[in-house]
DNA sequence: CACCGAGCCGAAAATATCTTTCAGTGGTGA
DNA sequence: TCACCACTGAAAGATATTTTCGGCTCGGTG
């Protein structure tokens, strides 16, 4: 299997990509892609042999580098560069975020985290496929029950979708301990749906269990960050989440969550859309029955 | 030899270029220059060879035809041509504007979804109280212990500020349950901190184990979406959250989540910040602690 | 410590693409 | 009819891109 796949020529979501990206890349494309992200623009001007230049590297780095982020090679990557300088020409000014210190006031952590998760949403709503996720949403309408596994931070994610799926009418389970999720994996079969969720694509708890409802023949799902991690090898249909940059003050779940959030919302609606008939009642009986456990 | 000049390499008037210089242009060369202001975007996909056989011209007439254009050479105006066609395209309504409907296409549903939760982050930062902010992090770093109640979506959230605060060494607990979050707010005292999690602030599960908890002396503090419900009447310090428009498809629980974890995130933060001593190492070591749960 | 892959990297060959040259074509007016 | 001229495209020439291939470093191993 090649690097990456399945990965459009995306417009926009150039930036998001990258970094979602640069965990596998080698330290020379790393510079590549650095460049490329910082200044589209300006590499859209340059050649080949140019950008190599540039970056200290080789033209077949940069071809490499191009291939990766899913362009057949580097003519289409410039391209691409050309058209997102200029939508950012037209655009409005970039918003320049630095990373968040111990003695930052507290104003100023509600600002940047807020920031960064806006980034995460948009990068994540730019590079997500839609084909991908309307097959998802496809499998999960017609699933006879539905499997969900997450561990850690993307437990609570997969809690948060069974519980939407729950609502509408779905039979779908939540699973945080890998020993259960195994044992409940066994049980799917054709038609049915496994969801794993895991931001770093190589949790092995949550891996095993997919792998196992993938050999049983369910059609499997990951919302990953690491669209090239181990997780995917058993995934009929990858969901991938981009993810702003993290640092010690903001670990990986944080940043994570906020973008398999947003996976896990496309998913229930597309669904309710595809259920509406028995959806919406379902919604609203939910909310008659909660209703009188609110004060006046 | 320069065929025109004083035209910059205009980047959106082409058409209008095109129009201009049409007189002035041969044949085979307005044919050319006809294809390119009509699909901007399919002309970029193409090679110069490719160009002229779609126009049934040759490769020099292209090439011509982009130096009567203002541009170096064929290379240049297709670089152009793409950034023209990622402007048109990025320039197309929005339709964010609107609800989801039953029939939106699911790249509709993902724009709009992600448009609705950076609403909401950013409302939610705009309309957070710094100063309250601060006091509840004052109070959670001083405290013996923490109880967080929530139910329902609101539920996860709690888990979710547990989980966080967990690792850097506080001693807390997620309540769901409202037996349980009543009996153990008993237990709180002066200097322990409750926090009651409810965007409607009238959820009588949560507002009864922090209305003992408020009783019992704790510090108490409300993640609400209404800074006027019932739940605020028990709570020295109120953090709120603003929510995007709800309807039909997108019920209440999901965007009030959004808003609920950024204020998670910024006490999570504070917190670290206050604590940096202790909390920067506990958050390594629980990162090495869970390297080995990864494949590689 | 020497050895052995495995993967990374860039120089240079091979290919594709773009540009230029140049001769053929058809129309035009004397 | 012929000379002229502008237009055009085929093919040669120049660049740019892609591929190949061998050297290289690094991490593990006997």
């Amino acid at each position: 299997m090649v690097g990456t796949l399945g990965t459009p020529p995306a417009p926009a979501a150039l930036a998001a990509k990258v970094r979602t990206l640069a965990p596998s890349m080698t330290r020379s494309m790393q510079r590549v892609a650095e460049a490329v992200a910082g200044d589209p623009a300006g590499c859209a001007a340059l050649t080949v042999t140019g950008l190599a230049e540039l970056t200290g590297t080789s033209e077949a780095t940069v071809v490499r580098t191009a291939r990766l982020l899913g362009y057949p090679g580097y003519r289409d990557l410039r391209l691409a560069l050309a058209g997102l300088a200029a939508q950012q020409q037209s655009g409005r000014a970039p918003a320049i975020t630095t990373d968040i210190a111990v003695d930052d006031p507290i104003a100023d952590v509600v600002a940047k985290l807020a920031y960064d998760e806006q980034q995460t949403l948009a990068d994540t709503a730019a590079g997500l496929d839609t084909v991908q996720l309307g097959a998802a949403v496809t499998a999960l309408v017609a699933a006879r029950r539905t499997d969900v596994y997450g561990v850690g931070a993307s437990g609570l994610v997969a809690q948060d979708l069974t519980q939407k799926l729950l609502r509408i009418g779905l039979m779908a389970h939540a699973h945080s301990d890998p020993h259960l999720a195994v044992t409940n994996a066994v049980q799917l079969r054709a038609g049915d749906v496994a969801i794993a969720i895991t931001h770093s694509g190589s949790t092995g708890d949550v891996i095993e269990p997919l792998r196992v409802a993938f050999e049983r023949g369910a059609t499997t799902v990951a919302i990953t960050g690491r669209p090239d991690g181990p997780v995917t090898q058993y995934a009929d249909h990858v969901l991938t989440t981009s993810t702003a940059r993290e640092s010690e003050l903001r670990p990986a779940a944080m940043s994570s969550r906020t973008g398999q959030l947003l996976v896990v919302d496309c998913l229930f609606v597309g669904v309710a859309q595809r259920t509406y008939e028995t959806a919406a009642p379902a919604l609203s009986a939910s909310y008659e029955a909660l209703a009188h456990r609110h004060r006046p």
